[in-house]
RNA sequence: GCGCUCGUGGCUCAAUUGGAUAGAGCAUCUGACUACGGAUCAGAAGGUUGGGGGUUCGAGUCCCUCCGAGCGCGCCA
């Protein structure tokens, strides 16, 4: 039994006693769901409410006639029928189907609970970060990151096969820019024109062997940066595919052609363009420079192509100053043959950093970079991901580094984090005092029936629907929300609800130490999701 | 100027996508353990959801209009 089983028989039950009352076909907008405040009952309709209107009835007195329907045709473990505020007809559940959430939970485990297919099995390719391969990462990049590989978890735990990228722009004009910067360094010379003036270009030019190619040495310096620091922060890729690559491979020169014979191909003041105004872009792009070299854009959508080769359904992750960038790609997708809605961005709103009291401005070429190095180092890696991860992508983000640091032993992880090292506790305590939890079906859970015991239960009968929010949303801020929601009814129920003491009888000592282990695999399987550690003991 | 995104207690953010009395954390104040870890629990205070108008049973959410902020508007990437 599970939460959607439970909705789906109200909603039949709601429908069955709207057609009884002549209201048919059903309007669309009824629906059961949950209440905001807990005391309106454990699921609510605005059957009423919608229907009140076409059916020329007073809202109120419909619900009251619902109600008396539902009340003589009870639906299963209904417990409580009400009806409230304008017209909204409330249900209560009996806490047995809590019971059995909890026989469902911990027979499932982590692998098994809250597993979805929603995606049956299809592949979707997800790009993130991509940042140029010039420099650190810097710590509004880490957002990215983090997203990005939390919405991979929710993806593969809903069914989908999700395939991480990382583009690399190791072609064109930045990064001969940066090569160029670096050897100007290493002899001590200015950096050229444009060039890069960060702290880290002596660090590097000092790094680089005399005979290194200074451009391909500073790529790879780049890259094994980034691999190495969002691996710290558990943020990992598939593939990282180079623009290099695929340039030397002959696509461009394919994709052009296929423009081409599109018909959607001209030139004009000794360029190459792309009309993608005739596609929703507010102008029309250049293809190829009057100088003969390609813009990046051509190499991007060779890039897109290929990437269909790895998932029916392309994500970019892009910040809100790319977001330009949208018109012109799905443009060039659809002029391919594309289904538009095969290509989706994710526009995040970027990251303000504030240190001293004072928004950092960050410019990788003027060296004015915060890189997420140094706040990894300043707060550990579950501290970042799981800030990086507390708030929509869709808000502008504040990170104030500095209360960052200073509150890290109170940052919202730990008290997530603690409430399993809590459980692990109980466990290892157990274990010195000889309590063995014996098998569940020897096990009465019906008599876990206090109020923190049955709100932690609720609690954890509604992952499955979060994880299916945040899927649909691509929201891994609500896993976020969700895990501290559990870690807070946890340490309710830790506080209120003692399981080792010698005054707790056994059977209700029994049904506890299933209820922790239930606890402890929704802890796991958030904690996961979100790419964060989860600790025995802190 | 045009376009995109956004505006919620002192601060950082939620809000089941149009639902009921707008919820958390931090900061402030007050309480609580003598048997499982106080990195915890209970409570108080703090709001005209930037302003105004509209749509409807019902608006933080949708529409219009002001105000304010961020970001775009290259033959850079």
């Amino acid at each position: 039994m599970t939460d959607a089983m439970i909705r789906d028989d109200l909603a039949t039950a709601v429908d069955d006693a709207l057609r009884s009352l002549g209201i048919d076909p059903v309007p669309a907008g009824v629906v059961v769901e949950r209440p905001a405040r807990r005391e309106h009952g454990d699921w609510s309709t605005n059957a009423a409410l919608v229907s009140a209107k076409s059916a020329g009835r007073n809202p109120r007195e419909l619900g009251q006639a619902l109600a008396d329907y539902l009340s003589a045709n009870r639906p299963p473990h209904v417990e409580g029928l009400d009806i409230a505020g304008p017209g909204f007809v409330n249900f209560s559940l009996s806490p047995t189907w809590l019971h059995d959430v909890l026989a469902d939970v911990v027979t499932a485990g982590e692998d098994g609970y809250a597993r979805l297919d929603l995606g049956a099995g299809k592949p979707i390719n997800v790009e993130y970060v991509s940042a140029n391969p010039t420099g650190p990462i810097h710590a509004g990049g880490g957002r990215w990151g983090a997203f990005g590989d939390s919405l991979v978890r929710i993806f593969n735990r809903c069914g989908y096969r999700a395939h991480r990228e990382y583009y690399i722009n190791d072609r064109g004009i930045q990064t001969q820019l940066f090569g160029a910067s670096l050897e100007a360094r290493k002899h001590g010379d200015d950096v050229p024109e444009n060039g890069y003036l960060g702290q880290y270009i002596e660090e590097w030019a000092a790094e680089m062997p005399a005979d290194a190619d200074p451009i391909e040495w500073g790529k790879n310096r780049s890259l094994d940066d980034a691999r190495e620091v969002l691996g710290s922060m558990n943020v990992e890729f598939d593939t990282w595919s180079s623009e290099a690559a695929l340039v030397a491979s002959g696509a461009l020169e394919t994709v052009f052609d296929r423009l081409r014979a599109s018909g959607h191909v001209y030139d004009a003041d000794g360029a190459t363009w792309l009309r993608t105004s005739d596609f929703g872009d507010d102008q029309d792009r250049v293809l190829v420079k009057s100088d003969g070299e390609y813009t990046y854009f051509l190499p991007d959508i060779a890039y897109h192509l290929d990437k269909y080769d790895r998932g029916q359904l392309l994500i970019d992750i892009l910040g809100a100053d790319h977001h330009g960038y949208v018109g012109r790609m799905r443009a060039a997708m659809v002029i391919l043959g594309k289904d538009p809605d095969s290509y989706e961005v994710i526009i995040g709103q970027n990251v303000k950093l504030v240190r001293d009291g004072a928004e950092v401005k960050m410019s990788k070429r003027a060296g004015t970079l915060v890189e997420i190095r140094d706040l990894i180092d300043a707060v550990g890696p579950d501290v970042a991901r799981f800030a990086y991860l507390l708030q929509s992508v869709d808000s502008p983000q504040t990170l104030d580094l500095d209360l960052l640091a200073s509150q890290a032993s109170e940052n919202p992880v730990y008290y997530v984090q603690y409430a399993n090292a809590r459980i692990h506790s109980i466990g290892r305590e157990a274990a010195e005092r000889g309590v063995t939890r014996q098998p569940l079906a020897e096990v009465d859970l019906a008599v876990l029936t206090e109020e923190r015991e049955l709100e932690l239960l609720r609690q954890l009968s509604t992952l499955p629907e979060i994880l299916e929010l945040a899927c649909e949303e691509r929201a891994p801020h609500k896993i976020t929300n969700w895990v501290r929601d559990l870690a807070a009814a946890f340490h309710g129920f830790y506080r209120d609800c003692p399981i080792l003491r010698s005054d707790t009888p056994t059977d209700v000592q029994q049904a506890r130490l299933w209820l922790a282990e239930g606890s402890r695999i929704g802890l796991a399987i958030g904690l996961d999701l979100l790419g964060v550690s989860a600790p025995e003991q802190m």
